[in-house]
DNA sequence: CGCCAGGGCTAGC
DNA sequence: GCTAGCCATGGC
């Protein structure tokens, strides 16, 4: 990869595996937005990047950052230390994870914020995609901090100590509807230090779902979003509608409990089950698949 | 009106 | 340990 320093951002050249639509649009993020000239704006670590990629020509175009930025966050954000060539290679022997990659094969798994992600997957539970974007959108407009760039604000999303300001009137403010509660109880387990999730990060994935399913609104799918989006516990295999339809219709032709697809899932993909389960969530979205 | 959305909680068995 | 019914909100 090569980096070159342009005014008020960076061109990498010679990425692979690397599509900014795949990335923020295969259900991981909910702070990315498309752009009228395909680029896309987004809120991470407190900061507001835009993103725009060529697939074939290898090239991403980052503005808004710096070198030092990108050293610090970006690189491992976007996770580029990773060979993902080497990820579908292996997958692509199953002729169904062959065809989801090649509808995704610029997916790559973002690392986010543990304390950003627990908060957004407790408003996924039985929620939808846009309404959940709407809800952290407003929690960080009422928040969270202010950034500008060109000519428009955007809202970092509240630290524990900026939403414990927030009172049960004030949260449900965010729409998010009976999932508030559970933001207000997991809000105040964070910020009393009841739980530390990078200390917790640090466990194997078993301590960590044990862990984190002590919060309020938190089972095991949202414990899975959040190990795999942002602790880097990459044999998680989050199991939500979509994931159940597309592995129900090309493993089993027929309905099965949560269980069985978990543990299918550890059996076929082992360490890759994470990846495997983005390429397959996207392809399954892409072909609406109904059971 | 109904059903559904990146599920989790609770009661009842 | 397992399942059924419930849950706020909004789109369709």
């Amino acid at each position: 990869m090569r980096i070159t320093e342009v005014e008020n951002g960076l061109i990498l050249e010679d990425v692979k595996d690397f599509d900014a639509k795949h990335i923020f649009e295969c259900g991981q993020c909910f702070r990315w937005t498309k752009n009228e000239d395909g680029s896309y704006t987004g809120i991470a670590f407190g900061k507001v990047l835009n993103v725009r990629s060529d697939y074939e020509k290898g090239i991403v175009i980052l503005d808004n950052t710096n070198l030092k930025d990108f050293r610090d966050i970006w690189f491992d954000y976007f996770d580029l230390g990773r060979d993902y060539g080497a990820i579908k290679r292996e997958l692509a022997k199953d002729p169904v994870l062959d065809m989801a990659i090649k509808h995704g094969k610029g997916i790559r798994i973002l690392k986010q914020e543990p304390w950003e992600l627990l908060i957004s997957y407790i408003i996924s539970a039985n929620n939808s995609i846009p309404m959940i974007s709407r809800s952290i959108g407003l929690l960080s407009e009422m928040y969270g901090r202010k950034i500008q760039y060109k000519g428009n604000l955007y809202y970092a999303f509240p630290s524990p100590s900026e939403l414990h300001e927030a009172d049960m009137e004030g949260l449900s403010l965010c729409r998010a509807g009976f999932r508030c509660k559970y933001i207000y109880q997991a809000v105040r387990m964070i910020y009393e230090g009841k739980i530390r999730l990078d200390e917790t990060a640090e466990k194997d994935i078993d301590s960590v779902r044990e862990i984190l399913m002590e919060i309020p609104g938190v089972g095991p799918k949202v414990a899975d979003c959040i190990m795999l989006f942002s602790m880097q516990k990459y044999e998680a295999y989050p199991v939500d509608v979509w994931v159940s339809r597309v592995t129900e219709y090309f493993f089993f032709g027929r309905n099965v409990k949560m269980k069985e697809i978990q543990n299918f899932a550890a059996e076929k993909f082992g360490g890759l089950a994470g990846f495997a389960q983005e390429y397959l969530f996207y392809y399954a979205r892409e072909l609406k698949i109904k059971m």
